[in-house]
RNA sequence: GCUCCGGUGGUGUAGUCCGGCCAAUCAUAUCACCCUCUCACGGUGAUGACCGGGGUUCGAAUCCCCGCCGGAGCACCA
């Protein structure tokens, strides 16, 4: 296969697996087109060579994303995946998901994280090639430790955080550095034998205790914890490295040629050097970014005050539409492309950004706005008779695509528009699909299907729902909930579908409720106050889920 | 207090390493117009920025100095 040149490798797949073949040109379309956009600068030190016949191996490109598993991710988070991953792309190379998750105490771990983070990131669009927890690797790090002290590097340190402090501020040493190598290993051991109680002995790297930089001087590098790591696997472990210790062995055991990753983290590249120069390791090249803040929301994108939110009672759950996470915004019907895409934009400076939503907006409608079937919902609605009108309307499934047929809506003699749309006494209005009316005592009289008195005299175009016929909706926003009514055909869309209500925005169907009587079953409604008159009678309680996207 | 990093239109970014082609790129935003039986999509146009002050230079967004502002670290958190 390989002397065919390109062009006779397609035709020969055209001719053994056609279908083989579109995917692969799909496949080309999308790199050439909107796949990476370089809109994040090239990584430095990449090997040039297109991995040639004699191109080395080891000029892969792989980096790792090392989430903490303490909570599902917000949308912050999502910078990591979605930076990372580009890249991956890009260099064609190797991506590791590392669960950083050796702090059973402060950062606890969540065991449902663990999964929700992955799921996060298959939403955003990419896979890691490699799955680790650290948790499962203490043996290594242990064995790492012991070697370190062993060439000199570390030393066990009895001092009390804020003993040790005074002196590191004063650039001195304390009285634990200089003992015996013998004496540090035997306490390191103790410590993992589980005989050295929390805050009792830490191990340290030794470092520069005069550096000029304060935050450099003898970092902790294990510590004892009792409180039991909550995976099975681990929790028998009461001696834990620090994640500048875990993070940089584990960094330079997975080959990883590029480390990215936030700006809190920057010292944490000087600090590890010191280890890399023990060991004579090189370090990899780092790239920092900064902060993100983004507009648009109440609730501070912190995982622990989100879930601080989720145990009061504040917010629903992690895909609260209200809530600042990237579970959230998928049941909203963002897609996880269109996340991606706007955090790419935000390109890796180390400043602090404001990412405004509406770029991640303006994205997902990009995406969404073709396959999104139109559909009316009535906010707030007014119900008005109506006069001689024709007994169904039909307006267009998508109006970019007439093949899709149009949507049969009855009438059923009166109708229910928004009271922000209601015409004055004698005006005109057009319901989209069915044609002119005029308000007059209180009732809409039919005048015609002259689409000229919109096109000329600027009569405003309308959405409506059948009075009788339409199916209750309850929409949820970032905003809170809002109640309304949509034309029948609402129910038989699937759950996860996406749709516009046209003159609203775009919306994802989240469940089809077919409730019988109880008719206050639906008490998700902490409403705005906005709610629309709960027309009962009908047909039991029936009625349709939908979160809101965007407009 | 000590140590780092950074400051380009409302927002994000390009350009800064190797000064002139930068009266500054692209996207988003906003407004207007076109299209349209949606305030969607698409099209066209407009709006709008080099933190301040010195210096080097024929010439600075780009180099140097000072200042101001913002962020990060100095945890037995990640």
């Amino acid at each position: 296969m390989s002397d065919l040149d390109s062009e006779g490798q397609e035709k020969r797949l055209g001719a053994l697996a056609p279908d083989r073949l579109a995917a692969l040109e799909a496949e080309a379309a999308e790199a050439g087109s909107d796949g990476d956009e370089r809109s994040l600068p090239d990584l430095p030190d990449v090997a040039e060579s297109e991995d040639g016949e004699n191109g080395e191996k080891d000029e892969e490109v792989r980096m790792r994303l090392a989430p903490n598993p303490n909570g599902p991710w917000h949308l912050g988070n999502a910078r990591m995946p979605a930076v990372i991953g580009t890249y991956k792309t890009r260099y064609d190379g190797w991506m590791l998901c590392r669960f950083d998750d050796t702090d059973p105490e402060t950062k606890r771990p969540d065991l449902e994280a663990y999964d929700a983070i992955r799921d996060a990131i298959t939403y955003l669009g990419f896979e890691p090639d490699e799955v680790i927890r650290a948790s499962d690797r203490l043996p290594t790090y242990y064995e790492y430790a012991r070697e370190l002290i062993d060439r000199g590097g570390a030393y066990t340190c009895s001092c009390s955080a804020a003993e040790f402090s005074e002196l590191k501020n004063a650039g001195e040493p304390c009285p634990h550095r200089e003992k015996a190598v013998s004496d540090s290993r035997t306490e390191f051991d103790a410590m993992i034998e589980g005989e050295t109680d929390p805050g009792e002995r830490v191990l340290r790297v030794r470092t520069d205790i005069t550096h000029p930089n304060p935050a450099l001087r003898d970092w902790v590098a294990f510590r004892v914890i009792d409180t039991p790591h909550p995976r099975e696997a681990a929790s028998e472990f009461r001696c834990w490295p620090l994640l500048d210790f875990q993070s940089g062995i584990d960094d330079h055991l997975t080959s990883i040629s590029h480390i990215i990753r936030g700006i809190d983290l920057q010292d944490s590249a000087k600090r590890q050097r010191f280890l890399y120069d023990y060991f004579d390791w090189e370090y990899p090249e780092v790239i920092h970014w900064g902060r993100i803040r983004i507009d648009a929301y109440d609730v501070p994108m912190s995982t622990s005050r989100i879930k601080g939110l989720i145990e009061a009672g504040d917010l629903d759950g992690w895909d609260d539409p209200r809530a600042p996470t990237l579970a959230s915004l998928r049941r909203r019907g963002i897609e996880g492309e269109a996340i991606t895409e706007a955090m790419v934009g935000l390109g890796t400076s180390t400043n602090d950004a404001d990412l405004s939503m509406s770029a991640i907006y303006a994205a997902n409608r990009e995406r969404i706005d073709d396959e999104a079937d139109r559909a009316f919902l009535v906010r707030d609605g007014v119900e008005k008779t109506v006069i001689g009108s024709p007994t169904t309307g039909e307006p267009p499934v998508h109006p970019n695509h007439d093949e899709r047929g149009v949507r049969e809506i009855p009438v059923g003699g009166a109708v229910c528009i928004e009271s922000e749309d209601v015409p004055s006494n004698g005006e005109r209005v057009w319901l989209k699909g069915l044609g002119c009316v005029r308000h007059t005592r209180n009732a809409f009289e039919f005048i015609g299907t002259d689409i000229d008195v919109v096109r000329e005299e600027g009569v405003p175009v309308i959405h409506w729902v059948p009075a009788d016929e339409s199916r209750p909706v309850l929409l949820r926003t970032p905003e809170g909930d809002v109640h309304g009514r949509a034309e029948p055909g609402i129910e038989r869309y699937e759950p996860s579908e996406k749709v516009q209500f046209e003159r609203v925005g775009f919306a994802r169907i989240d469940a089809q409720e077919r409730g019988r009587n109880g008719a206050s079953n639906g008490d998700t409604d902490d409403g705005t106050g906005d709610a629309g008159e709960e027309h009962e009678g009908d047909r039991g309680t029936d009625r349709t889920i939908a979160y809101y996207a965007h407009s």
